[in-house]
DNA sequence: AGGTTTCGCTACGGGTCGTAGCGTAACTGC
DNA sequence: GCAGTTACGCTACGACCCGTAGCGAAACCT
């Protein structure tokens, strides 16, 4: 497979020269940087190596290919998401609808996540390392968001953990989906209102009455 | 910008040789047929000259790059959606979600979308693009189901123009962002159970009990 | 020391891009 | 018919990028 850091150091010889823990985060953040720039197709990686001030081969070294370098290199981004309590399930959901659009906002961000998952669509190996380093990882926030709401009574308290997780995966996908398909399909801005109104679709469904959304 | 076939016959010049017309098909065929078998990153327009019969220069004449060439190849496979009347409007949403999964689910589909929403990250004009050939020829499908659910008196009466078209951009992001993520980016199936799930959770909300989902 | 691995550098074959130039084919208006 | 215009297929080309190989030097271990 690759030879991407990620793999544990229990796994690193113990003789010869080490590898310098610098460079990885040098050229991660120059990934970054040529991403914004020039985008995924225009991206090369002797552009990335003479950024990151690191020989070409010193970068297949450490990652296989363009992809898997730009997993990497994205994957970080999505731990800055967080889930602070607002006090309800509706201020929750709010506000990670909220606190995601703007990390989507972000040029490398975009351009990164998609053409990845592209790549993807014709790459076992690709699709494993996406699940494992981003979706698997935010998950945790629709846990943390549903684990609250049943302590607040919000919620009903799930006794079938099977149903749990696919209920956890599914509502996973509506946020996330309906944040990334409006940012980047549908090239609409998200702001307060509409996150306003998708939460109150998403807590009170299609059937209610129309959300409470500011005329404008 | 491009000298794509889409230009209305009217601009066409009324002087020289015509354009052969059966060679668009014949190089939009070719450009699904390829991004099946070798993905985006591996497509390249010198191989779908030859699949198509065509010199490279023809191709480039009608196209000017891989982008506007990818999206004409694959907006026409979205209009074969429908919207059966199935005489509920939760029926009428399990069905466009499965029908939609479905169209997601050939290669040709899912490879190609995500890697030109990617590259328009990137290009303004083939966001425009995007929107026009593919977002807005699928909102139709909102607004005709909408509309079959008020009939039916099982949605409320719009009168505002203005809050029924966010509306309806809502809802469409929503159901199109929901499969999109769970088919590309977490990579796991569409079947009955989940179209029914997602359905319960839509019209009914996050608030109401568990959906009557099967067990297994 | 000796062994091992990484690093930077250079160089290379193979492939793709997008364009230019040519002769020819098709169609229009005089 | 004939000149004018445009599309077509073909070849060739410079520019660029990919991914790898080989080298000497550096850094760490026992």
């Amino acid at each position: 497979m690759s030879s991407s850091p990620s793999s544990g150091p229990g796994l690193s010889p113990r003789t010869g020269r080490p590898r310098r823990a610098a460079a990885d985060a040098a050229i991660l953040e120059a990934t970054r940087a040529a991403l914004v720039e020039l985008g995924w197709s225009k991206l090369t990686m002797g552009d990335v190596a003479s950024r990151a001030k690191v020989a070409k081969t010193t970068l297949y070294r450490r990652w296989a290919n363009k992809s898997e370098l730009v997993i990497d290199a994205v994957a970080l981004l999505f731990d800055e998401l967080d889930l602070p309590d607002r006090g309800s399930l509706a201020a929750d959901v709010e506000g990670v609808v909220l606190r995601f659009a703007e990390l989507l906002d972000r040029p490398e961000t975009k351009t990164a996540l998609m053409a990845v998952v592209a790549e993807s669509t014709h790459d076992p190996a690709l699709q494993a390392r996406i699940r494992t380093s981003i979706v698997d990882r935010q998950k945790r926030l629709v846990l943390e968001g549903r684990a609250r709401a049943q302590a607040r009574g919000e919620l009903p308290t799930e006794t079938d953990p099977a149903v749990a997780a696919r209920t956890s995966s599914l509502i996973f996908d509506v946020i996330a989906g309906a944040v990334v398909h409006r940012t980047l399909v549908s090239s609409e801005p998200i702001d307060e209102a509409w996150a306003h109104a998708f939460t109150h679709l998403i807590l009170n469904g299609l059937t209610a009455v129309a959300p409470p959304m500011e005329r404008g």
